[in-house]
DNA sequence: ATATATTTTTAAGCTAGTCTAAAAATGTAT
DNA sequence: ATACATTTTTAGACTAGCTTAAAAATATAT
């Protein structure tokens, strides 16, 4: 059985991989897991033959499909957890993440699948993201970002691109979760700031940076 | 913050004190956590400095209120999530254990409010074990075993002693769970089993060892 | 009260995971 | 192509937690 810091590992050097295109560098998982560059090389090294992933030195590191399918289970765990949290115990979506990073280590496979039934088989956790199914299976959507949209333009909020606080807590100010409608109603071009319309109701204008961190389902119009 | 071992260390010296009266001894506690006894003196030696317990050579070891209030908590925890498992994602009683073993880790304080919450406030777990309160009281109850019964008494399955799979599938066997009434027929002499009648229904016979281990409540015939 | 058995502690050493500091390799700019 | 900057690895050392084997203390039986 595979250690928490050995999972934790697996799941950053997916993480990374998986927004980098090519292999996780040392210094990357080094700077995800907040511990130091030569920690990661020894960890690597030690690892390396439970064949999880393929190193070389100064090469980086890219995961086997033995290393896919544990960092997907946990990922389907995480999210899983972060569902729970948010549907049954009524936490709301900028508190969840440091609870389901524990959580996410509870080894049973039965109490995965009880869980996954009992929160009857969601497809998207507090944030949007997908679930991963048993199978590792991702259900993959048409999403666009904000940003993307041109002038008249609506469409719901499905997800977010960033998962932290100050993000999460910006957006609740503006009362915009998962299911909120959005109407662009200009692009500034000064500062590539956009102003919209919320809900149908209120107008707002919302940063470059949050724009570009908010995926939209459009409407067809 | 408290190791995941130094909590089971804890947890451990709390259910002996308990069981034995008088101070937790090194071999106890080896036996307990499934360690060598040499470990157990090294990490008591180690432990001593954080004021959970009194640490005296040779003479065992025994809690502080500090460390009294950790082991209630880790209790507490543990209890509730069993509830959790067994009210909500429908586990039996007897598969329980191990899952609330690794759940009672989580730290949280939010997370074990709101799942106390979420649970109605259970002053019981799927044994019958009382869950402590937030401020660590338990609910203390009327009970005795069945095996101190007499001819004739009746009473209803408030909790089991043991814990064990074994036993707990001895007893599903039977269909006594909790809130099964059970009548004693007779007190068999030779071997102290007793006959008994399940739920006004069938007529069986417990021996002297599942007597002892099946928390009655004295119906008030 | 002495011998024997049991319990506890000490000593030495192992693994997992971490660190800092220095050395080596790689990448980049002129 | 050389010099400089960055990244990665190596080396040595630390903590938490564990082990076995032997020594010391305590308990027990005659």
């Amino acid at each position: 059985m595979a250690s928490e810091t050995e999972e934790n590992y697996i799941k950053a050097i997916f993480k990374i991989t998986e927004k980098n295109q090519g292999a996780a560098t040392t210094n990357a998982i080094a700077h995800h897991l907040s511990t130091s560059p030569a920690s990661v090389t020894d960890m690597l090294k030690r690892l390396s033959s439970k064949d999880y992933f393929h190193y070389e030195k100064y090469k980086g590191v890219y995961l086997t499909s033995k290393g896919i399918d544990m960092a997907t289970q946990l990922i389907r765990k995480h999210r899983l957890w972060e569902v729970f949290l948010v549907e049954k115990l009524h936490f709301s979506w900028d508190q969840v993440h440091d609870i389901a990073e524990q959580l996410e280590h509870i080894d049973s496979d039965e109490l995965i699948t009880r869980l996954d039934e009992y929160l009857e088989h969601p497809k998207y956790d507090p944030h949007g993201d997908p679930i991963p199914n048993a199978e590792g299976k991702f259900t993959i959507r048409n999403q666009v970002t904000l940003h993307s949209l041109a002038k008249n333009e609506k469409g719901t909020v499905v997800g977010v691109r960033e998962h932290d606080t100050p993000f999460l807590q910006y957006l609740n100010q503006f009362k915009i979760q998962l299911g909120t409608t959005l109407q662009v109603i200009a692009h500034i071009d000064y500062d590539h700031s956009m102003k919209v319309i919320i809900d149908d109701e209120v107008e707002h204008i919302l940063s470059l940076k949050a724009c570009s961190n908010l995926f939209i389902k459009k409407s067809i119009i």
